[in-house]
DNA sequence: TGCCAGGCCCTCTTTAGGGCCTT
């Protein structure tokens, strides 16, 4: 089930582990039946100083980081935390490839798929004035009291952005659930063509 | 040497360009 997932959000040095940049925090809550039962929040010394520019932005210092615990503990530890289920992030393509470099480091991997909820808010909230976070939480009346671009709360927002875009899909097409498949199969298909593809699995099994 | 992300998506498209989205 598409309900059963953890969603992530990494803040980093940079946009690209290609160019060096590595992740300072990872948050992470895991949603079973749609709910939140379990949390994962941590900041990770990266061994380099980071730019003046992600310290405005996410609010992370080279302070805090001097302190906590390095990349590679906090990332064990969050393989673990993770396990076998599938993932989710707010442009899931980023925050991929820097699970996938971290944990290249410490020689883990990990089973599960990811899903994009930025993809598939493309698809299913068709009037939504953009599609960054922040506007997809005011779009979906996600309560918001809390910091955007600190890992915990993005990765809660983005659960909040997920299960609304899940209610809308079950409501829209009468579905009683909707799987992980189904999200796959929706990020896959071009957004013309998504009632489209919609239709054929409601006829079919969802 | 000099450069430096990468993928999705739209459109004045497909022999391409530019905005969006993530930090």
């Amino acid at each position: 089930m598409a309900s059963n997932v953890i969603i992530l959000d990494f803040e980093t040095t940079g946009l690209s582990p290609n160019m060096g940049d590595r992740a300072i925090e990872i948050g992470a809550v895991r949603l079973e039946q749609g709910q939140v039962v379990d949390r994962f929040q941590a900041l990770m010394n990266p061994g380099q100083k980071i730019s003046g520019f992600i310290e405005n932005y996410t609010g992370i210092s080279n302070a805090m980081l001097a302190n906590a615990a390095p990349c590679a503990e906090v990332m064990a530890d969050f393989c673990d935390f993770i396990g076998d289920y599938n993932l989710v992030a707010h442009n899931a393509a980023f925050d991929r490839k820097f699970l996938d470099a971290e944990l290249a480091r410490i020689s883990r991997g990990y089973n599960g798929s990811f899903g994009c909820s930025l993809l598939a808010s493309r698809r299913v909230f068709l009037d939504a004035p953009a599609y960054s976070l922040a506007t997809l939480v005011e779009y979906t009346g996600s309560h918001s009291d809390g910091q955007f671009h600190r890992a915990l709360y993005d990765a809660e927002m983005t659960a909040k952005v997920w299960l609304t875009l899940l209610d809308t899909l079950k409501r829209q097409y009468q579905l009683d659930d909707i799987s992980f498949t189904t999200i796959q199969k929706l990020n896959k298909t071009a957004k013309k063509n998504v009632a489209t593809m919609m239709a054929k699995l409601t006829r079919g099994s969802a």
